[in-house]
DNA sequence: ATTGACTCTGGACTTAGCTCAAGGGTGTAG
DNA sequence: CTACACCCTTGAGCTAAGTCCAGAGTCAAT
């Protein structure tokens, strides 16, 4: 029973989410509500596939499928300016989050530098030295 | 009622949190449990703020209260090892973090060029371009 | 002694984003 | 025709990290 429809299994297992959250996406407008077979199982054409990945990212970088359903949710003219401040907005917290992120990363790497001195020296009996110097670390 | 403890609001407003975080974040082990006043005030030493800003920091790279409980929780000997796991961990989530981040960039950057580009050749009667170039982007 | 701002505890409620369960139907291979 | 994997809907439950509330007590100032 395959043309080139997928099944919601399929759906899932190709792009990695459970079953549920594919319904739950299709619920939550995210995915247009698939056609459905003679019996009622859900068809989805293959670029679900491609478009719950799309998600997926999209939440990784700090977007909330709310977000994410207004990105989608474009229907003809005028729009583009809505999108292009969401889109706007969301890279300036991307770069702010870029750089506090490089700047934690100096911090914890510290850290294991100091923790690691610290066992060499003491092995492991001693002391975490990483408390004392995290509580000082703005 | 004043010689170096601060009172639970004082270290809300100092620290950016409301009151009840504060309390929660005690009842969850994030901060020892306060002293109390002789009427059963909870008295924070001055650090607290300081505590409590690296917690939300923290947070903001990606740790959970769970995990930023555990860097707290060492107790002697031993654990450096266990703590210098979770840094290390979470060192090299941060770095694939960021180059997603980057890439995402560039993807949601490309798209605003993109719509600019409409917008000046068609006003805002255009469909927006960003939604089927949006499909496309891995 | 009264006011008004602040605090206490315990527990219920919230939001996002799933995840599970119950009870039942579908599709196909043997 | 029966087995078995898969799917359906509805609706409840879950986790994280708070947030809010009621009813009561405390503290400093007037």
């Amino acid at each position: 029973m395959n043309g080139s429809g997928l099944q919601i299994g399929e759906i899932a297992t190709h792009s990695g989410v459970s079953v549920d959250t594919v319904r739950y996406y299709e619920r939550f407008k995210l995915l247009p509500r698939a056609a459905r077979s003679s019996g009622g199982f859900r068809i989805f054409p293959a670029e679900t596939v491609e478009r719950i990945r799309f998600i997926k990212q999209a939440q990784e970088m700090g977007f909330s499928l709310d977000d994410v359903r207004q990105l989608f949710s474009i229907g003809g003219a005028n729009q583009c300016l809505t999108v292009r401040e969401l889109l706007l907005k969301k890279l300036v917290d991307l770069e702010s989050k870029i750089n506090q992120m490089r700047n934690f990363k100096k911090v914890l790497n510290c850290h294991l530098v100091e923790c690691d001195n610290e066992l060499k020296a003491h092995g492991d009996e001693s002391a975490c030295p990483i408390l004392v110097t995290i509580e000082k670390s703005k």
